[in-house]
RNA sequence: CGGGGCGUAGCUCAGCUUGGUAGAGCGCUCGGUUUGGGUCCGAGAGGCCGUCAGUUCAAAUCUGGCCGCCCCGACCA
């Protein structure tokens, strides 16, 4: 490509608003445009770029038995009302059309797959398939941000697998599993898998690829000493800690002024793990309004935290927030004092009474300090289950750095990341909802097992520019790289233009991909575009490079700088 | 949706406190100069100051609504 013709160009300062280094250079470097919150264009560049990855992509599926389709992106509602998610997905976006007729925007195709597998799955003997596809999704996120780390409109390749049963998914999915490491190894990302929660998408199992970064919005748990790692919103630990031999007495004690627990940790001389933390909730239920929610008294042991995923699991789904002070008062506690403690507590979650969802911290320790539902008294001596009771007991704690692996006994650790991909046992979680069955052998139907695994190309395109890059610009990676060759005369005269011309024709029956600066611009100008835009290979030709017969390569990841004679310069770079 | 910040030339920003002719750098055009790391000199083009309303003799500047953008949180397939 000459650059005199190529669209747009390149800036020398980034849009103040833009935080993150791969925002700010790939709008810099002419990559990529914005044109609204979360909605960006992909200029020339981008667009080559946008396409490696697609190409690497395709590779690793067609490898595992996977086919390219092209699936629609305006979704009839009913496919979504099948499913049950034209209500409670609340980041479809819908379009109504003439006549009344609603459809949703694409921001998955779980739906038009069932669909098809409904269509087109007969037999056992249709069994297994793998299909997917590379296509624009569309989510009307909260909050876009991070350039193109979330976006409303997005491109993502997303695959279906199609399975006679469980076993035969779990066989087929570790396949799925390492494509993906490949895709991301083969893009220059180290990626790790985690156990991820699955969220909106329903099934059983899933995991997450994720890219350590501190700019990530994921957090995920680590183990120093074995493989166990997880997403905060699923890890699991151990609760160090045991019940005392001889329980002590329940006594009410004066805490003026305490209402945090560190407040009455530090007031009753005990640490904060022997104290009871009590957080309040309004729960509601998926698919009910807030009006028919309910009130959710979580507890955990002082020193840890809840994780509200957790929770909404461990109740079933729906949604969660703070619970006002009336709320509180409504069931008897006392916002600041509150305890399980005298409460009248349900049984179970469809039983009457004050919700206590306690976490397993609760075995964890005993002798506890928790509220007495008295404004300025706590209890000492507190134990379970000889002092109150609760509703449920599950994990609902949130792991965190020093705490102890589930797998190993080592000490985990937390650490920020970015999602790069997600893999989904759905098994039959779609299939049931429409009855997309098949014929076994006798004759009998039954359910198709899917999976579903998607990668967001915008997305792996910016975490690539965040990782490689240095302060003169972006350091394309071979594989994804727009141009292999980046051909650039300087200097004044005829010669180096003439011989760069030539150069350019010859590179491009040879097969390269060359970006040519035919540009008048000074060499400065050159140099450092050509830095930043981040081709591998720079060859520069000029008085200097020429008197020795040859012109300057470079490679844009070293310093190292070396003259190739004019008639080796294809195979020089061919070979390396 | 809550908290914070910001909307002035294509980009980065000044001007607003204290109302009175709209500015700089980069980019762009033209002429010259320079030609191995964003040359230098000169001359130009380019803005209903996000929008609507209000206050005022007079609003980029003061007040209010709306829209948009960014950051933190909530949320997140």
């Amino acid at each position: 490509m000459r650059m005199s013709r190529s669209f747009g160009k390149t800036l020398r300062e980034a849009p103040a608003d833009a935080e993150m280094i791969s925002h700010q250079l790939l709008i810099r470097a002419n990559f990529v445009r914005p044109i609204g919150a979360g909605i960006y264009v992909f200029m020339p560049f981008g667009f080559r770029v946008l396409r490696k990855i697609w190409d690497i992509m395709a590779d690793e599926m067609d490898a595992i038995n996977g086919e390219e389709m092209w699936m629609p992106n305006i979704h009839p509602a009913a496919l979504w009302e099948a499913t049950g998610r034209w209500d409670t997905v609340d980041v479809l976006m819908k379009v109504k059309a003439g006549g009344g007729r609603e459809y949703a925007l694409s921001a998955t195709h779980e739906e038009v797959v069932t669909d098809l597998a409904l269509r087109e799955i007969d037999s056992y003997r249709d069994l297994p398939k793998m299909i997917y596809h590379i296509s624009k999704k569309f989510r009307d996120e909260p909050r876009a941000r991070g350039g193109l780390l979330r976006l409303r409109e997005f491109v993502m390749k997303d695959a279906y697998s199609l399975d006679t049963s469980e076993e035969a998914l779990d066989e087929y999915y570790p396949q799925m599993v390492q494509a993906y490491y490949n895709i991301f190894d083969r893009c220059g990302v180290p990626s790790i898998a985690i156990n991820a929660d699955v969220g909106a998408m329903g099934g059983k199992t899933s995991q997450e690829f994720v890219v350590p970064h501190p700019q990530g919005e994921d957090i995920f748990i680590a183990c120093g000493s074995c493989d166990y790692a997880a997403n905060v919103e699923a890890a699991e630990f151990v609760r160090e800690g045991e019940k005392p031999a001889e329980p002590a007495e329940l006594v009410k004690v004066a805490t003026p002024d305490c209402t945090t627990i560190a407040d009455v940790a530090a007031f009753t001389g005990v640490a904060t793990s022997q104290t009871i933390k009590a957080v309040f909730y309004w729960w509601t239920p998926s698919g009910k309004t807030e009006k028919d929610g309910r009130f959710v008294f979580g507890m955990v042991r002082g020193d840890l935290d809840i994780n509200e995923v957790k929770l909404i699991n461990a109740l079933g789904g729906g949604a969660l927030r703070a619970a006002t002070d009336a709320e509180i008062k409504a069931v008897g506690a006392v916002p600041g004092y509150a305890s399980a403690i005298g409460l009248e507590v349900a049984k179970g979650l469809d039983q009457p009474g004050a919700l206590v969802v306690a976490d397993l911290s609760l075995d964890a320790g005993g002798d506890f300090v928790m509220g007495a539902n008295d404004a300025g008294y706590h209890f000492t001596g507190a134990n379970y289950p000889r002092d109150f009771s609760i509703s449920q007991q599950v994990d609902i704690a949130q792991a965190d750095t020093g705490h102890q692996c589930p797998q190993c006994g080592g000490r985990i650790e937390a650490r920020r990341a970015i999602e790069a991909g997600h893999c989904f046992k759905l098994g039959t979680r779609y299939s049931k909802a429409t009855n997309a069955t098949y014929l076994d052998v006798n004759g009998k139907p039954q359910l198709i097992y899917m999976g579903s695994y998607g990668i967001g190309l915008d997305r792996l395109m910016a975490i690539i520019v965040e990782l490689h890059q240095d302060d003169d610009g972006i350091v394309w990676p071979d594989s994804v790289a727009p141009f292999q060759v980046h051909l650039m005369p300087i200097g004044k005269g005829d010669e180096p233009r003439e011989a760069a011309e030539k150069l350019y024709t010859e590179m491009q029956k040879a097969g390269l991909e060359v970006l040519y600066d035919d540009r008048a611009a000074s060499p400065g100008v050159k140099f450092n575009d050509a830095d930043l835009i981040g081709i591998p290979w720079r060859v520069t030709v000029g008085a200097r490079g020429l008197a020795q017969g040859g012109v300057e390569v470079k490679r844009r990841s070293q310093q190292e700088r070396n003259v190739v004679p004019l008639d080796e310069l294809i195979a020089y770079l061919k070979a390396n």
